[in-house]
DNA sequence: ATATTCACG
DNA sequence: ACGTACGTGAATATG
């Protein structure tokens, strides 16, 4: 009989069996999260079952950093932490495999991989079938032996797939597998974050293999390369070189193949049953273990140690033994080794509990200019949380924490000590995300009256696209690691720990050292701000925000659950009929959720389209814009159009936006992020209210559901009328853009009538339609390619629109070009305000990014602009509705919009006041006037 | 975690 | 030959 080994890379199949198995998660009655521990027991025996291996090891990676790590600091960089459900699933599913009586292989310093590459090729020499079990691509690059493979177990409804030399090299287009990691370095990796040759992709790396054979040809040969690929491949050669490296699996790991390890052996039942029953799995506990097996019976006791390790110790340290019990010591957190973290830099930490020293604290604070001040809390929601204490600090390397016990009278009296210097209004309060804090501190109802200064929005507007946690900075700025808040509460998830719990003294330590660290934040990013002239922006509109978003916040908005919960049935229902429709047309049941099962029975059973088009992973694309293209409106399609409208709406808004009421407030309290998107405009999320669906008529029904507080209150609405294209004519000054909006003319036929050429009385719905078209797509740089497939038109048409366009408003074509231009000479382009957004691609050699950070140049300032204006407009009216002291609030805002919850006897002193603001909050070059329309109800359909 | 789809301005 | 309109957040499937 053949040996056949199979090698597994279990940190991937635990990653797809969790992830898998998520939206429906297997919980055990203590509450655990069993999804990688099931589909990995799941696809282990499966395997054994089915492929009757005589020889298996699973591998594993280990923390320790690898040779690519320290090489390339980028390698891997943009991984997210993985859940804690999974890394607690890692002991588990060891403990399992040694129930299987299978080793566990891993070794630091080197990946999964390189162990597996390593091993695979000494099995195969010593005449073994060798399978790696793995989903991950780059191990083709191991199928020189030929009796070595690739097993990628099934997965996305696909069957499991043998991959030999052949098949990989069909895969990629290649001729050898050697070339696995001349195609990688070229083309880089993105899940890896490895770079490769910018603008090139996968089939411009096939070209070149063909023509150069190897990575290293390529670039030797890069001078005689023409055109752009070769400037290209000349400015990419040390990433290539880089990239190559990185993706080249290890073969001669220090791990030695032993025949008698590796075989497949008895296994350790009691401990199988033991760790089954443990994880309450019941029908899969009796599909390998038999009938006999019952997993509520009582866990057998002290299973004996040395059958663990017997394996193992062959393999000396290379094999890890499996934890002696389920991890139930959680005394250390998981995942992080404490003594990595370098926080010990001479530090002055002060504890401040008592009366006393409160007002010691006060005293000597009330003489600062400016003070860093920081909050913990119990929970990471400002609008559900307790205040757990509070740091200060006004020099670096001093910093003192306020613990606030779980009393909250005596919180409360804490704040009341505090109190003159929350009012103290010529103090700058310096906090990296102050608007966390003021919403804490606001349910205690407590107001900063002095100015904030918030570090994050200084790197926002410093750096708009990087990331910005406090570690990030810290380390990007101050080059310090500070302590982690994993370190106290864990990582995120079911059983993250809460501050309370934490004892005071590390609390004071980290609670203290944030204070401190945003302190030197400040000072570090404060120059920053001159430097690249963005501290405009960043006075006059970012931080004057943070206190009216953190008034909005507060307020939430009321939303009708009666209503909801109606339409929710009613949704229910037509979805339903929907889908049984789609069901019965196609003439099989299947999951018409999965795009999937719908591409299949559409292209494959239906044959509706014979040459469909495909997504990048290959499968069949069944988004709107190709459904609607399908044979004659085949009703299938309308059915399976208007399912997906209900099930989304349901799930995205009429059944989740109940469940986001605040059990204090009763209202729905959205989180609106500053510094996330690129433009300067605002996000909104937890949940997510500038997408309310306004644009079908069922969508719009949602809108119902928002509602005014009571009886005596109203929502207003009001919004900016073309204020994009109000933008572009004034910042371009194109004389008929201009002229058309000082006139008060209807923007899109006055377009058409320019573009075709007729008087504006003669231009028809269509044309006028199509003008609309192409003055949107302007403002994001659309070509007559996307101009022609929006509006399903020749491209022939609809480059003689946009030629027409160009000539009529010769002004705007120059905008676009001087935009262009710009960002190529300084690297990046500006709104009205001066905020700025760099475009590093904008000189690049390759056409597709190019392109994409051109139509960034063009589209940015005017977005940019746009949020500028309403965020100024927010300032000022915030500003204006506490000078009045009205008791109407403003509540959301939608990029163009503003809404108001208001009392019935202010609307007429706030009407004015909303649109007056809104107009002269930004006012526009070449007299372009800007104008806001404004609407009430008794909701905000009615209002809109 | 990744891919796909779709809601808004 | 390639890709083709900017900016977001959220839900779904996936064994």
């Amino acid at each position: 009989m053949s040996k056949k080994l199979f090698l597994l890379d279990a940190m991937a199949l635990i990653y797809r069996a969790y992830y898998a198995l998520i939206r429906s998660p297997r919980i055990t009655s203590k509450g655990k999260n069993t999804n990688a521990q099931f589909g990995f027991t799941n696809t282990l025996y499966d395997l054994i079952n089915k492929e009757k291996p005589t020889h298996l090891a699973v591998c594993f990676d280990t923390h320790a950093p690898t040779e690519r790590h320290t090489d390339f600091s980028e390698y891997k960089a943009n991984r997210q932490e993985a859940p804690e459900d999974l890394l607690e699933s890692i002991p588990d599913i060891q403990r399992i495999i040694k129930g299987f009586n299978i080793p566990c292989v891993e070794l630091d310093g080197y990946e999964a991989d390189d162990v597996i590459g390593t091993l695979a090729w000494q099995a195969a020499d010593a005449g073994y079938e060798v399978y790696m079990v793995t989903p991950d691509k780059d191990y083709g690059q191991l199928l020189i032996h030929p009796n070595v493979f690739i097993y990628k177990p099934p997965y996305m409804g696909n069957k499991e797939e043998i991959l030999d030399a052949q098949k990989v090299c069909d895969k990629w287009g290649i001729s050898r597998v050697q070339q696995v990691v001349d195609i990688l370095g070229l083309m880089g990796d993105a899940v890896d974050n490895i770079p490769g040759i910018a603008g090139v992709g996968e089939k411009t790396a096939a070209k070149l293999l063909k023509e150069y054979d190897t990575l290293e040809n390529v670039l030797a040969n890069a001078a005689s390369i023409k055109g752009s690929l070769g400037e290209k491949i000349r400015n990419g050669i040390e990433a290539a070189t880089i990239s190559k490296k990185l993706a080249t699996i290890i073969t001669d790991v220090p791990v030695q193949f032993h025949e008698e390890d590796f075989k497949l052996k008895e296994w350790n039942r009691p401990e199988l049953e033991e760790s089954f029953t443990e994880l309450e799995f019941k029908s899969l506990g009796k599909r390998i273990l038999g009938d006999s097996f019952n997993a509520f019976q009582t866990a057998p006791q002290g299973v004996q140690t040395d059958l663990f390790g017997n394996v193992v110790d062959t393999l000396q340290n290379t094999v890890k033994k499996a934890p002696a019990a389920a991890a139930e010591d959680d005394s250390e957190v998981t995942g992080l080794s404490a003594d990595k973290n370098i926080h010990n830099t001479p530090h002055q930490y002060e504890l401040v509990e008592t009366d006393e020293q409160i007002i010691g604290l006060v005293k000597q604070l009330l003489s600062e200019p400016e003070i860093c001040f920081d909050t913990e809390t119990n929970n990471l929601d400002a609008n559900d949380c307790e205040l757990v204490g509070m740091s200060f600090s006004c020099k670096p390397g001093v910093a003192y924490y306020i613990p606030c016990p779980a009393s909250q009278d005596r919180t409360k009296a804490i704040l009341q000590l505090l109190s003159p210097l929350f009012n103290k209004t010529d103090v700058l309060w310096i906090g990296q995300n102050v608007k966390y804090d003021m919403l804490v501190l606001k349910w205690y109802n407590v107001e900063l009256k002095g100015n904030i200064y918030d570090t994050m929005l200084a790197h926002y507007v410093v750096e708009p696209e990087g990331r910005r946690s406090m570690d990030l900075l810290s380390a990007q700025y101050l080059q310090y690691e500070p302590v982690h808040i994993e370190e106290l509460i864990g990582k995120k998830g079911k059983s993250q720990g809460n501050m309370r719990d934490v004892p005071v003294e590390k609390v004071k330590e980290y609670a203290a050292e944030d204070a401190d660290i945003t302190l030197q934040l400040k000072h570090a990013l404060h120059p920053q701000l001159k430097l690249k002239a963005v501290d405009d922006v960043f006075s006059k509109v970012e931080n004057p925000l943070v206190k009216v978003l953190t008034d909005m916040e507060f307020e939430g908005v009321r939303v009708d659950i009666n209503f909801l919960q109606e339409y929710s049935r009613e949704l229910e229902k037509d979805a339903a009929a929907c889908e049984s429709r789609v069901y019965e047309q196609a003439g099989v049941k299947f999951n018409l959720a999965s795009p999937k099962q719908l591409g299949e029975v559409l292209f494959e059973k239906l044959q509706l389209d014979p040459k469909a088009k495909k997504t990048k992973t290959g499968q069949y694309a069944t988004g709107e814009d190709v459904l609607m293209k399908l044979s004659n409106n085949n009703p299938i399609v309308e059915d399976i159009l208007t399912f997906r409208e209900l099930t989304k709406l349901k799930s995205t808004y009429v059944d989740a936006l109940p469940q986001m009421i605040n059990r204090k407030t009763g209202r729905v309290h959205t989180s609106y992020a500053q510094a996330v998107a690129v433009t300067g405009r605002l996000s909104s999320n937890n949940p997510n209210l500038q997408n309310i669906p306004i644009r079908t008529d069922r969508g719009r029904e949602i809108r119902k559901a928002f509602v005014p507080r009571d009886a005596e209150h109203l929502l207003i609405s009001a919004d900016y009328s073309q204020i994009e294209l109000r933008i572009v004519a004034a910042i371009s000054g194109d004389p008929n853009m201009c002229e058309a909006f000082k006139l008060g003319k209807d923007i899109h036929t006055a377009t058409a009538a320019k573009v075709y050429g007729i008087a504006e009385e003669e231009v028809t719905k269509e044309q006028r339609y199509k003008a609309k078209s192409v003055n949107f797509g302007i403002i994001y740089g659309q070509g007559a390619f996307g101009l022609a497939d929006n509006l399903g038109i020749s491209r022939t048409e609809a480059k003689t629109i946009i030629d027409n366009y160009k000539k009529e408003f010769s002004g705007i074509n120059k905008y676009m070009d001087d935009m262009i231009n710009f960002a190529k000479e300084h690297g990046y382009v500006q709104t009205l305000m001066g905020r700025k957004r760099w475009l590093k691609d904008i000189n690049s050699a390759n056409f597709t990014v190019r392109g994409f950070a051109e139509r960034n140049a063009i589209n940015s300032p005017i977005q940019g602009t746009a949020a500028d204006m309403i965020k100024m407009a927010m300032i000022r009216i915030h500003e204006a509705m506490k000078k009045e002291n009205l008791r109407s609030r403003m509540i959301l805002q939608v990029h163009d919009e503003l809404v108001f919850d208001v009392h019935q006897s202010e609307l007429d002193t706030l009407k004015p006041l909303i649109l007056e603001n809104m107009k002269i909050a930004l006012p526009l070059p070449n007299e372009v006037p800007v104008e806001a329309e404004l609407g009430s109800g008794i909701n905000w359909l009615e209002a809109h």
